[in-house]
DNA sequence: ATCTTCCATGTTATCGGTAACAGTTTATTC
DNA sequence: GAATAAACTGTTACCGATAACATGGAAGAT
């Protein structure tokens, strides 16, 4: 492997002055510069990693910890890992995979984290290095995430451009703020729309929300479209309305959240907020790189939500 | 964070002799080594990782490759990952996920491949670091996977302790080694028995085992069981028969392989071999760690199958 | 023309470990 | 009991980089 020493006798110049040629290039004249840059190339030069992080105390180690039981069938984790180690490897940094139990085993330079309930926010407000979590939060965290007002929004109202003319929201039972930020966008669209909103809100399983339409089935009029807070309960509803005989999507319409794994196996397929979580990892990460070298605050990075239409709502 | 030298200090040796009680404590006296464990106590010490990888040129990186098309809906790789991370954590390595594509980018101690094929042969014997591989091989690569023949030989069995009175293998048209292996499995089962085997090969899609059984229905005996080579083909055989008015468990059997996600959206469910892909992901990452620190070929590790019971057997 | 000041480069020490060698003590041998 | 081997422990150098300080020469000030 060649090192410093290697370029640098090549150049005849001081091992410092390559080091200074890739650090802070601009402490160095053209003229070195050029020769030194000619050396790194022909002898194939990759500074050595290690020890650099051995001078500056860096690990180049990422972790990332899923707090979420993660024993999911979705595919939704491993996309997130593979956006997050693209662009980590670009720079050279690597990923490590922690749970909550083994978080502190070894040093790392960054947190990512996802899933992220109230219980949490001390813990992370404690970390010592820079967090970026992934999905929204109200503690002032930097985060990634879909814009989730909007994707509601812009849901509720193709399902009206689409002349439904009541329109549900099936939520998430739970205090996450992106479950907050679903319902408001519905809201919003409604109310903008003066028309009286309706939800509902349950754990999130499919069953749930089947089970509800079932035992209300008299109560919903036609012409009625769910706007549910994620693809799951969507594909209750739609199991529900189906089974009850209502027509999907001439008298009824359905839409989702996520657009991930859940979409594939529904029919006819849910109309949904599709999310690129790939293009989001890789978001997350670069984010937290930058985060790292420059110690400041990066801000929020939140992505316009995308619809993925399925057979759920009108043509 | 305190280092050897502050060890040292507290316990009145030289950092060489703390290095050894962590290295080679054979070499220390039991008084000595005494002191130094209680100082390495008192101050809450870890060897600082990034230092000894300077020393010995490693960088406590593996490498994970994964050669097919990652962007499926199994859940597959995303256990594999968390088995290896596990153990890997535990030995302070990080696991870095790697494509072929940005796979030379950096250095690391160790590889795990999986989705190998043929044509990958001649690139994995080229490799400079230890390599383990995920799924079988006929290569002579260590490698950590199911016994493929066993799964389906003792699927076969069962069904004929059932009382299925016909086997049909339905395999994978591919060249690879554990298709090879499963289909053995299979006749070896049949030709103890003395029974004709009758093999079919199909892509691994469900539709192409259900138009199989569409197409074929009326040579299809009653009594009859299938014994797929994946739960894709065994979902796809299982349709295939319920749409044709066939009666499973009564009239046919249908057994898969493989007992990650499909199995929980067939109904009834897939009688399979479960695979558990997170206590394999973790040996695989202790194979690889055992010979990076032994530079010794560790032989494989084969996975005695397990039978998931579904409803596709009778009871 | 001399004294600063500044800028580009080189030298030294350091990060936290480990290997190789040196020195010291204890045990063994004849 | 002196010579020699064996067993511990300490010293020094080094892994590959960077920061801090030292040096030397050119430009600018007086």
């Amino acid at each position: 492997m060649t090192t410093l020493v290697d370029v640098a006798r090549k150049a005849n110049v001081s091992k410092m002055t390559v080091s200074r040629v890739i650090n802070h290039p601009d402490k160095v004249t053209d003229e070195l510069k050029e020769l030194v840059y000619q050396a790194m190339r022909e002898l194939d030069y990759h500074p050595n990693m290690i020890a650099r992080a051995l001078v500056d105390k860096s690990t180049r180690i990422i972790k990332l910890c899923i707090l979420e039981d993660i024993d999911t069938t979705e595919p939704y984790y491993m996309n997130l890992m593979i956006g997050i180690a693209k662009t980590l490897d670009l720079h050279q940094y690597s990923l490590q995979l922690v749970t909550r139990k083994n978080f502190d085993i070894g040093n790392c330079d960054g947190y990512i984290i996802t899933g992220m309930r109230e219980q949490d926010v001390d813990w992370i407000k404690n970390l010592k290095k820079p967090v970026v979590l992934f999905g929204e939060n109200r503690y002032g965290f930097d985060y990634v995430d879909t814009n989730n007002k909007a994707g509601t929004y812009i849901l509720s109202q193709l399902a009206l451009e689409k002349g439904y003319q009541h329109l549900i929201y099936v939520g998430i039972d739970s205090k996450e703020s992106f479950e907050y930020s679903r319902e408001s966008g519905y809201l919003q669209q409604v109310q903008e729309k003066r028309m009286v909103p309706e939800l509902h809100r349950f754990d999130n399983h499919s069953h749930l929300a089947e089970e509800f339409v079932e035992q209300n089935w008299d109560k919903i009029p036609k012409n009625t479209a769910f706007i549910c807070a994620s693809d799951r309960l969507a594909i209750g509803i739609e199991r529900g309305i189906v089974r009850c005989g209502g027509k999907i999507p001439d008298d009824f319409g359905v839409t989702g959240f996520d657009g991930v794994f859940l979409n594939q196996v529904a029919s006819p397929k849910i109309t949904t907020i599709k999310q690129s979580i790939i293009e989001m990892g890789s978001a997350c990460g670069e984010n937290l790189l930058d985060k790292i070298e420059s110690n400041e605050q990066q801000g929020a990075l939140v992505f316009e939500p995308k619809i993925s239409f399925g057979g759920t709502l009108r043509e």
